[in-house]
DNA sequence: CGTAAATTTGATACGTTTCAACCCTCGTGG
DNA sequence: CCACGAGGGTTGAAACGTATCAAATTTACG
């Protein structure tokens, strides 16, 4: 049991899967809603500069001053983070209606590149000027929070896949979550395209690029994911509950399937 | 090159290095008056409850209703992010002047159990309540999301510590993150008691306690750090440049000491 | 169309995990 | 007072998974 690898008693295990948690398609469908009325709010409410990117050009640099936020119109968005020693990790994919730049908040500078992945559209927002509306509209506030919020949210549910998952199983979780993603935000998931390399998919998940590459053609071998015709950068998933069934029996070997 | 694995050119590799890097104590010094002033602002323009917690205790678990955020007035938490399916992932490490809860905002249920490591106390404010004082008087809104942007940045350095460094490296910097924060807070450094098992540190580290085990046994042999006379949760480092050395040469194992 | 980049796949090397034994400390109760 | 057990820690040997290195193949693109 892996869960024993820390002291605190394991009995409220499944407390969060206890948690009210709407059935997927719904809740896609009320995130979309929310998704739509937050960049609603932002282009009603704020003064906000529609700024066109190409693949690979950068929003921010890490190292540049801190004065703007920006919110993903569409297309989407790499967030990677440097260390002085020149390794890189790629922190983040932001699709639209996330926000770019709030890591410059703190102390004014921003600590992440922002990458365009392909062709894509920003709206950048002034921060104090998204201070002042807020002090005007308050239920802004809450957009920005709850999008603060939820980036760390993810952050995090990326960290426990990175820490407790095997190489494959993190793999299909990163495609399960790309659809979900995808789902979120009204398209179709049955059908997604990667805009990443495999170095950068592997860089995302604490992988290498090989491992990427082996893990993908398992999955297939598998016929958990299919490649499509056309080059193999297009991967359909036949069935999302099974994508996240080989995730679990990952996690879990039994031949049982449990709950 | 290890960077290599991102096709962005890396050029701007040491971009953040350029970044304005004052020297590591006046940083201290500035941050543990940010840290005192900040708590002072939140004592005076909130209605805060004082609570006192002890080891194991916790301020709230994953799964709850979200009403309050918290502030760490003493002692240290960590949070514990879980998987439905009961994996489980240290995920933070709080210390004076640093907030519990945000994850929380997005959807009004807490993500991750925060649990108080030894005795210690949180202030606890109800959101609805600080969202009214911010409205008020808004340095204290820049205070919060000072707060949010730097536990996110903190997040990624993390993360970006756990997919790029060897096991021993990351004991290594975890111990200088360690001491960075007791610095910042005006406390010894040379001297660090750990209240984590060996367990608690190699989940939060991505690794298993036998491997924190024999890390820090390396490390001492190495005279990098050493053990106190009682007990092995007594840490001595005598240099903190070494230690961060240490860390360089796991990364680029040249003889040469570039920059 | 030709060349560079990306991807796949195999063989091997390496680092971390797993399993196991043993030690130490500390609190408890005979 | 000391025997005892539980929890934490250390260390070794072997197993395992991923990285590394090295082809060969496919794809992207000027």
């Amino acid at each position: 049991m892996l869960a024993t690898a820390l002291p605190t008693p394991n009995a409220t295990a499944a407390r969060r899967a206890a948690a009210p948690m709407p059935c997927p398609v719904r809740n896609g469908q009320l995130t979309g809603q929310r998704i739509v009325d937050s960049l609603k709010l932002i282009h009603d409410k704020l003064p906000v500069t529609r700024r066109l990117l190409h693949a690979g050009e950068s929003v921010y640099e890490a190292g540049e001053r801190f004065d703007c936020l920006h919110v993903v119109n569409s297309g989407f968005f790499k967030l990677v983070n440097l260390s002085a020693d020149g390794r890189e990790q790629v922190v983040g994919l932001q699709f639209k209606g996330d926000w770019l730049g709030f890591d410059g908040i703190a102390d004014g500078r921003h600590g992440c590149d922002a990458t365009a992945m392909d062709t894509g559209e920003v709206w950048t927002i002034r921060y104090d000027a998204l201070l002042s509306a807020c002090a005007e509209h308050p239920p802004l506030m809450g957009v920005v929070h709850s999008a603060m919020s939820r980036e760390m949210t993810r952050d995090r549910d990326s960290l426990l896949s990175i820490c407790t998952l095997p190489a494959d199983a993190r793999v299909a979780e990163f495609l399960r979550n790309w659809a979900e993603s995808l789902s979120e935000r009204g398209l179709r998931t049955d059908q997604i395209t990667l805009r990443m390399t495999r170095a950068e998919i592997g860089n995302y998940l604490g992988m290498k690029l090989e491992t990427v590459s082996r893990a993908l053609s398992r999955l297939a071998r598998d016929s958990i994911i299919q490649f499509n015709e056309n080059g193999r950068r297009d991967i359909r998933i036949p069935d999302l509950a099974v994508l996240a069934a080989f995730v679990q029996r990952c996690v879990s070997p039994e031949g049982a399937t449990l709950q």
